[in-house]
DNA sequence: TTGAAGTCAATGCAGTTGCATGTAAATCAT
DNA sequence: ATGATTTACATGCAACTGCATTGACTTCAA
């Protein structure tokens, strides 16, 4: 999938982006999960799947959470098992595949998600919504975009 | 350090770049990840380390690394260990503060990090290069900047 | 149909990370 | 100079991730 590597080749702006977004990345994300701990919740992981299975009306299944969270299959499975031992969701035969289940949000596991997000958002707004105006924000998100497109073979 | 997290608030520009930045992220550090596991070489932050360690000549301590890499005071320690073990670097006393060691690369150690960047570059390339011109570049690298800043009390 | 190939999910094992805590040395305040 | 605080680093333990493989089921082709 990856071209025959080479020369390295890259131009400074490239390489600087990269790296103020390997930064920006890490300074977000342990800003998040501090927040996250600090108020005895699990990780930003466990809120990302509680979310889309309450968008998700419809029962999902793992693999659709794989593909919508883009985390590896069995990350989702194991996430999935740890989620269930501690009462957040529950799983369901799938009558139309039964190779899979059905995932399902149990009253705990909304009500969490319903606690997580007074403390997400906020910090959502610090690190970024404090630092750019929504039109640098939607900048951003066009740039960020362009990133993972399906480029024209 | 965070406000004190009652109204979410959030703008529908802001969520969305939020959103992308993840995303962007996963699927980078996905490429990335890959495409070292696929030449048998360690992850992307023994690069990291290696590369730090290369560009100051002066020996750094776990310290320096911790800040310069944004990485938790535990990982580092643990990282060194590994791969001081892999002898890709060692540590030497040091004579002003015997708290801590100065790292060193070993010549195993610059050796892998000049055959990593080969793989890494056109990664980058691909992923981040190939997507924006120099110009967005240099946007998205001021977008991004403004993230971790020191905002004024 | 039916057997090959593909898809959905789980799991053993090793590597890595997070949390809490510990130890030693430096620094600071008095 | 000396006890309290801070800084640098290490580590036991539990949680999580990555890799390779497996099992179960579905789909596809002939």
């Amino acid at each position: 999938m990856t071209s025959k590597e080479s020369p390295p080749k890259l131009s400074a702006a490239v390489e600087e982006a990269w790296i103020a977004f390997l930064r920006a990345h890490r300074h977000n994300m342990a800003a998040v999960e501090a927040e996250f701990r600090a108020g005895g919740y699990p990780p930003l992981s466990w809120y990302d799947v509680l979310l889309e299975l309450k968008r998700a009306q419809t029962g999902l299944r793992a693999v659709d959470l794989e593909r919508r969270l883009l985390v590896a299959q069995y990350n989702v499975s194991r996430l999935l098992l740890r989620m269930e031992r501690a009462g957040l969701i529950h799983r369901t035969a799938d009558p139309a595949d039964r190779r899979g289940r059905r995932l399902h949000l149990t009253d705990r596991g909304r009500q969490l998600q319903e606690e997580m997000w007074p403390i997400y958002a906020p910090v959502i707004q610090e690190q970024l919504g404090a630092a750019l105006s929504d039109d640098e924000a939607r900048q951003l998100t066009l740039l960020l975009n362009k990133l993972h497109q399906e480029k024209p073979c």
